[in-house]
Order: C-alpha cells, then structure tokens, then sequence
DNA sequence: AATGAATGAGTGTTCATTCAT
DNA sequence: TATGAATGAACACTCATTCAT
C-alpha cells in the first residue's frame, strides 16, 4: 500500500505542523507557563498525540527555536547582501526591514523574548539564540561604523547606537505581548528610530 | 517575659523586609513561575515564615508592586513639576531621568515586566500598573505637544514618539534581563534616545 | 486508534463509582478531615486519577449528597402517598422504614452527619440537606396532627413529638458510627421508638 | 518570697482552667478540626502559653476528657443510690436526669461526641470513654429489669430498650451540634421519651 | 496514528510544635 | 510566666509524562 503510506507522511506532517503553530502562539503568550493541555487543545488535538509527535515539552519548544533560526538570520543575511547603496541608505533600510518583520510577525519575537527569559530554557537554545543575536549585532554595527565613516551615521560609541536600536525593536516586542490591539496598527514609524543614527 | 515589643517590632520589620527583598529578585528574574520555596530560600527563612508575614505568594507581589507605585510616580510627578525650563529641556531631563531610574534599579522594571506578562496576574494588580503607565504617557505626550509648539520637539504624531520612547525604555529592561553583567556599564546615552526627538 | 468509545465509557463510569464507593466510607467515617490520599487509597487508585474525575474534594462531596437527595426524598414521598390506612398506620409504617433505612445503610446517614457538623461544609450543600429534613420534619409534623385528631397518637405539642422522633432517628446514626459491628443485628424495635407516640 | 509564690500557683491555675474552658467550647464545635490557634484565641492567650501547660493539643483534649469522667460518673453513681421509690419511678427520675444534664450542659456530651468519632483520637481515652458508658447502660438495664419485674417497665429485650434510650438521648447533643439556638428552649418533654418504656 | 486513562513529582498553603527571649 | 518568631510535616491540587488500547 505504497498510497497509504504516503498519505500517511502526509498526514504526520500535518499534523506535527498543526501542533508546531499552536505551540508557537501559546508559548508566545505565555512562556513556559504553556501548558502541554493549552497547546494540545489550541491545536485541536489530544494531548496524547503532541506526545506522539515530541517526546517533551521541551522538544516543540527547542523545534519552534530551531525552525527560527533557520528561517531567520540566512534570509536576512541574504537581504543585507543584496543591499545596495551607501552605508547609510542600506543600514536605513535594514531597520526598516527589522521593524517591518517585528510588525508582521510578533509571535516570532514574543518567542524568542519569552524563552530568552525563562530559566528553565536549555543552555543549547539560549546558545543558539545568543549566536544569531551576536549575528545581527554584527552585521549593524559593521553598518554603523561604515555609515560613520561616510559622515551618515551620528559618531559616538558603535555599540551603544546598535544597543540602542535593539532595544527600541525589543521594547517593540515587549509592546506586542501586553498591548496586542493595537500593536500593527499604530506601529511607529521607522523614521523615528532612525533619528537616533542621524548625525 | 517575651521578646521585648520594640525588638520584636525591629525583628518583624526586618525579616519582613528580607523577604520582600528576596521576593523582588526571585520574581524579577522568574515572574509567577517563582516559587515561595525560592524565595524563602533566598531570604534565608524557611517557606513557613515566609506565611507567618504574608497570607499568599500574591500578596507578596501585591506590597511590592504598591511600595514601587508608591516610591515612583508620585516621586516623578514631584521631578516633573519641579523641571524648569522649555519643554524641550524639561522633556529632555525627564527622559534622562527614566533611564538613570531604568539603569540604576533594573530588578523594578523587570518586576513589572513579569507581572504585565504573566496570565496569572491578578487583574488588580495590572490594572494599578497600567494606571500608572498611563499617567506617565500622558505626561510625556503632553511635553511632547508643547516641544512641538516651541519646535523643540520634531512634528508628526505624539502618540507615535511616545510609543517609540516607551519602547526604547522597555527594550532596555529586556536587556537587563538577559545580559545583566554588562546593563550597568554600558548603558546608552540619554543623548540617543533624545535624538529620536529632534526635529 | 484510541480505545472503543463504549469500552472507555464503561471504563469511566466503574471509576468513578469506584472512587464514589470508596468516598462515601470514608466520608461517612471521619468527615471532612477524609483525605484525597485516603479516598484514593480506598478506590486503589492514584490520587491524581480522582482528580480526573473529579475537579476537587468537595465536588466529590457534592456529588455524594446529590446522590443521596435523589434516592432519598423522592423516594419517600412515594412511599408516604402510597400508604394507606389510618394517619396513625401510616405514620407507624413511616417510622418503620425511616429505622429500616438506617439500619441498612447507615453510612448514608453517617455521612449526612458528618456534613451536618462540619464547620467547613460549604453553604449550598447545608442548605440542600437541610431543605430535605425540612421536608420529612412537615410529612412527619403532618401524619402526626392527623393522628392526633384520630386519637391514635398521643396528645401534645407535634413539634416535640417530631423532634423526639428524629432525635430517636439520630441518635441510632451515632452509635452507628461508634459501635458498627453490633449496629445491625441489634437494632431495636420499630415498636418501642412508636411507643413515644402512643396515647 | 513565699506570698508570689501563692500569687503565682493561683495564676496558673486560673490560666489553665482558662484554657481549658475555651478548648471545651471549641472542641465541642469543631471536634479535632479545632486548631491550637482556635484555642487559643478563644481562650484570650498565645498559643505558645497553651504550649506552656498543655504539651500537645491532644493532652488538652485528655485533661478535658478526665475531668468529665471524674466529675460525671461518680456524682451520677451517687444520684442513683440516693433515689427512692420504685424501680419504675427511679428509672423515670434517672432519665430526667440525664436529659436535664444533655440540656444545661451539651458542650459536654457534644465534645464526647466529637471524641467518639474522630479517627485520631487515641486508643486509652475511647476506654475510657467506653466504660463509663458502659456503667451507665449497666445501670439502667439493672433499672429497667427490676422495673419489668414490677410490671412498671415494658417487657421485651432490655438492652433493645437500654439502646432505645441512650439513641434518644445521643440524637439531642446531635441536634445541639446543629441548631444551638432552639436547643435549650425546645427541648422535648421527658415523658415522651419515658412512653417508650411504658408497658 | 490517536485517545484519554493513569501516575507521581512539584507547588501553594495550613497548622502542630519548638524555641529564643 | 508569656510571647510570637520559626520550622517542617501534611494536604489540596496541577501538570508533565507514560501507557493500554
């Protein structure tokens, strides 16, 4: 039954991809406090069967992780090559770019946020997490220097102006978890932030 | 003969106050996922104790939310009632004042953090925090609205530099949290943040 | 796939009767200082499986009492509009069954007791029970005037007749739970408590 | 100093007999539901000044129990030999008695109740308890026997009678347990418990 | 593949009891 | 003698995880 057995790999792949979202949502709301009841419910199936599918809680967790991190820093490692124009042109639109991504998918980032924060978080995620985090530090300080070179980028210490961007995009994050409402829609504008390079 | 009252008085005030210490580091670092255990154990009592001063883990957080209620925005409106100068130098100097509040006292804002995040909140308890989140909103978007008259302040929505400055603010808390050894030293400058102001 | 639906279903009410029996003894035995341990210990079962079942102690006591109120009352009015003959007949047979009842299910009325007595008996549940003894004091109350004016019963205030009647009814309960092994096979006479009644 | 010394041993009694009167109260209410603090609350003292007399609660509990059993059965005995009559009028007396003494003073029967049926209460204290109620059973089968001699008494079964009786009696603490208010006012007439034994 | 019955470790809380003063 | 601070065992309840079907 060769038929049967594809639609079964299929289906396993339905449904392991039906517990990953929920999973995303609901440790994006509520960290580690989620439930493995909360997100089998959220994804419409027994409990019994998220177990079928990861050995642990712990496991989607680490799988969600790993997922971003895939998806996440090639791509954009791919959009900042692609970049063109001055330092300063293409730092500008990489805030724009970061924003954007923070606007679009919050979860993402509330994720990341909550399991950055949570003690229990194995020390190979946060590892993991941290590496990339060092990633995007790099690539915009490289930005910063380059831009104030050109006299495009205020001058002053490089790593607190990349500080102080993460920060704005965190605190975005941050606005998402407790003000969801309101968050795409009355999102700041990337201008703004990007006063605080201007020289 | 027993413990003679103003000993004893010495003594509850002290133990109540190293538990309510521990309590603030313990959820500070770990929000409701901390338990009384924990925080018995960092201030050093047994769990049993911890009852003998407070009827609940609740109401644990409860005083310490009030003491930073209390200790905060009425002392900020003082700060702010006090500032002289034009809008923009007052906007300016309260700004400075709540990052070197944000620097010098992280464990409060991330305190804050937690118990806005968490779903196990009591709605009391978030309900005075976002009353006083809202006090300072509105002072700051009203200095904003005067620096835009003076033109102090750059045009374009208040609501927008206000969620922009909250979010900066909010971002660095967040750091805090998983990079404390460096938060202090490396803070970054008022200045920055400022510029997002400029016109 | 899962276990049969029917399967289960049968599966789920033994369980829960399992852990109603074994809750009915040892309510009926010590009160509300039972414990989920102990009921549980009495079902052989785990303790955490009586929570499936059951959302606390008290929803287990609550079902109990339900229980009880439903076998008991309904059923006694039915006898009581059954019986023919004489007020003082039917009031004789009355008391017959009411000390037939409780010879043969003396936890039934045990657990009442308990309940009764318990300061931590929540109100709703007071208030069911005491409704229904409300009920049999009005039948009793009312075959009893009825036999007054027919003579066969004994002059006098009703309301210390029927008060002697239940005390006589309780107080059988009590030595009930203090001396159960002679409890049953020496239970006395229907005739001697109806004595109290006779002219 | 001889005379703190008096000052001093009248004191402790007072405090004892302080404490002792609350635990009566309490445990009559509560059984050993009651707690120590229970105690020492309605005893106006700390409960650490309970711990200074009493070692535990339940050598509270015991002293209490003694104190019935020494004060009850001797004073009872001496009733019974003091009266006169016929077998049939002691026997109507001695039940007065014993209805008058569950009247004017329920919390003791209540707390023997409450001893009775608790799980914990220790093994020597129940013997105790069983054998004083035994002498009284014995002493009014002897009372009920004569008494069917002269034709004053019912026949049938005495201990059937003897259980009827003590049923009566035990069913009114159980009411003073559960509706104090009407208690001492509504007590029922001796004479109708009495009819049981008429021939 | 899927369900949900079952278990037990962990957490908040109470309370008997001890102990320093 | 008297107080009340301090401890820890016990209990109600939750939840991650296992397992029979």
């Amino acid at each position: 039954m060769p038929r049967t057995e594809a639609a079964n790999q299929r289906l396993r792949e339905a449904q392991r991809e039906k517990i990953l979202d929920a999973a995303r949502r609901v440790f994006a709301r509520k960290g580690m406090e989620a439930t493995m009841g909360e997100i089998a419910t959220e994804a419409t199936v027994s409990h019994g069967l998220a177990y079928h599918y990861f050995v642990s809680k712990e496991a989607i967790l680490h799988e969600l992780i790993e997922q971003m991190m895939q998806s996440g820093p090639a791509r954009w490692q791919h959009v900042l090559e692609m970049l063109s124009g001055t330092p300063g042109e293409r730092l500008a639109l990489l805030v724009s770019r970061l924003m954007e991504a923070r606007r679009e998918h919050p979860e993402i980032y509330q994720l990341l946020d909550q399991v950055q924060r949570s003690e229990t978080t194995p020390a190979d995620l946060l590892e993991l997490i941290q590496q990339q985090s060092k990633t995007f530090d790099d690539m915009m300080r490289q930005l910063i220097v380059e831009g104030q070179e050109t006299f495009e980028v205020a001058a002053g210490d490089p790593d607190q102006l990349v500080r102080a961007i993460f920060a704005c995009l965190e605190g975005l994050t941050r606005w998402a978890t407790y003000d969801p409402e309101h968050y795409h829609d009355h999102f700041p504008d990337a201008g703004i932030f990007l006063r605080m390079l201007k020289p």
